[in-house]
DNA sequence: GGTTACATGTAACTAGTTACATGATTAG
DNA sequence: CTAATCATGTAACTAGTTACATGTAACC
């Protein structure tokens, strides 16, 4: 999970650890919260021992190009970046890149077909436009196939349990409904997806 | 998470961890999957360090009034269930029941202000019915407030990030899909609350 | 007598958390 | 100078997982 956020976020921009995070709390799904340091520095340690990112020199860290914190103090921080000098003593800004072995890890990540948590899946859409366009698709295609699956599921339940009392009749419906929700997102994101690709003929 | 729901179950029968485990998959919300044997079983085993359940006599099992499987292979297992002799070596079957403190620690949990994730809520309401009216009706609010805020959040975000691209954007749509939905279903668990209760005039 | 389902448990691992310890930079 | 914020990291813990080891009971 906290790799593939990391991977995802790094394609896109150097970053440092304490930028990371807060990029992460902003990502969708929303209803996750932010990872905390202590996950996040010893991901960022694993993840250079097996080459996946590299720290770079602080000065390389590009500005955001659209400032998606839209704060000056964001802005003010990167400009002061830009010419920070290296302090003889220890602790400093440790910028990260994305290595072209990250790059094959994160492009794996997103089109892993094992059937994954919301979270992963929220991420793998968030980052999905690395994909092929058919891969990307497939991404769309399993996931409808797994949340039609829940649906089913939980309609022979129904037919089963009839005459279920009070709580539990109503979170039945709840889950029911929540799924039916997801249900129609995946029918219109691979809608769009469709309509944003020239059909591809068989060959 | 796990002690929540063993305590649950329990308070309405006394069961052996096999079949626990069972039921435990068959609980809302659905998404969440089956917890697995090496969890289970530790989980037990700590409870009843902690006092909050007590292995008790095989025999003593009580079958289920509703056989909540459906299965003809169940029913045949309680029957043998009521005519066990104890076999003179190791393995065999343990079946729990909660104890008065046991019965305290569950409706402490059930009752915890703390707002806890999606699973935890779920089960929450599934053995709210222990619960007094009036406490079983602000757990209901306090997860209302919960998601009215994480839908504000959401609101105020897409204000932030007008024009953003794609998959993203989309993203943002199912969160906010799915907290209206959730939203939804609360406003009619806590109608439904409200008229099932005689109001309590203030005092 | 072999297969299948029931039943309990342990060990090693996974993926995160909180709390702590430390230091650098900047605003007032 | 000092407080706040930025920044990196470690240690101990939490709450689960999978894989393994073992045994029981009934079915055919």
């Amino acid at each position: 999970m906290i790799d593939l956020a990391i991977l995802g976020l790094l394609k896109e921009q150097e970053l440092h650890g304490y930028e990371l995070r807060k990029r992460l709390g902003g990502l969708p799904g929303a209803r996750a919260g932010v990872v905390s340091f202590g996950s996040l520095y010893p991901a960022l340690a694993r993840l250079e021992k097996a080459g996946y990112v590299k720290a770079v020199s602080a000065s390389e860290a590009a500005p955001a190009p659209v400032p998606s914190s839209g704060s000056l103090v964001g802005e003010l921080a990167a400009f002061r970046a830009r010419h920070v000098r290296p302090t003889r003593t220890g602790r400093s800004k440790k910028v990260y890149g994305i290595t072209p072995l990250g790059e094959e890890a994160l492009l794996e990540r997103l089109a892993d077909p094992t059937p994954t948590d919301d979270r992963t899946f929220a991420l793998q859409v968030a980052f999905c436009r690395h994909l092929a366009p058919s891969e990307r698709l497939a991404l769309f295609e399993r996931r409808r196939a797994h949340v039609a699956g829940q649906i089913a599921e939980a309609g022979r339940r129904r037919e089963r349990e009839r005459s279920l009392d009070g709580y539990l009749r109503s979170l039945r419906e709840r889950d029911e409904a929540s799924l039916t929700t997801d249900l129609a997102w995946l029918d219109r994101l691979i809608a769009e997806e469709r309509a944003a690709t020239p059909e591809e003929p068989a060959p």
